[in-house]
DNA sequence: GATACCGGTCACTTCAACGAAACTGGGGAC
DNA sequence: GTCCCCAGTTTCGTTGAAGTGACCGGTATC
């Protein structure tokens, strides 16, 4: 009865999802995606220090979990685009909501790491 | 102009807040002391697998943050006390929304990754 | 022919997080 | 005096994520 995931159990989904935008990367591929589908050079010039193999990486993972799809539209040129997929515009939803309490509360929380620091 | 953070440059704080949550165990013990304030064992046995070392690492850490207090009540026998502060407790909100974004699309994301499997 | 762009890959290293197991010290209970 | 409880600490090892730097094939441009 009750819950259909007992959030203290190991093996609770939530956790994978909090794992996966907890990586370095993913925010800011996510967020990147939300103005408008990019193709890889393009990523990788707007996240700024982003090394190709971590973009590569971090779009794979983000692929295999459904919330970004790749579209190859090479023809004889290389063209690979990016697309956040309705799962992944989803997740934008409650990312905005911990980012936006982040920039909010980011004073106490420097505060009370130098209060942590000094002590 | 614009914003106050730039959400692109690394030292974006939203980063270290994501990074926090994402780690394996702040979820369960803020969730835990969301409940009601704890000691050092009764987290330990509420949260199914965690070891005392990396519990008291947790801790440790969201205290710097100052998420959590810790209470020391010891008289003659050891007694300690740990409670969200009010940023921690607000913290609750968002991370709730993380959590029902994810066990809401769990079906759909363990199906993009089975799928992906496959191929 | 030389250079540059696109979309990556590969080998290697570094680092932090996580985990297992043992141990500690000052009580108290039997 | 022997055990257990609380709140950890210590040591050691493993894992996985992230960073570094070089390289790749195909195309196009000069």
């Amino acid at each position: 009865m009750g819950k259909a995931y007992d959030v203290m159990a190991a093996t609770c989904p939530s956790r994978t999802v909090l794992h996966r935008i907890g990586a370095r990367w993913t925010v800011f591929v996510v967020t990147a995606l939300e103005e408008r589908p990019m193709r890889f050079v393009e990523l990788k010039t707007r996240i700024q220090g982003i090394t190709p193999k971590v973009l590569t990486e971090t779009l794979r993972a983000l692929e295999t979990d459904g919330l970004v799809k790749r579209i190859d539209r090479s023809g004889k040129l290389p063209h690979v685009e990016y697309e956040l997929t309705d799962l992944g515009r989803s997740l934008g939803v409650p990312l905005q909501a911990v980012r936006e309490w982040a920039e909010s509360h980011v004073p106490e929380i420097t505060e009370a790491q130098e209060r942590a620091a000094r002590s």
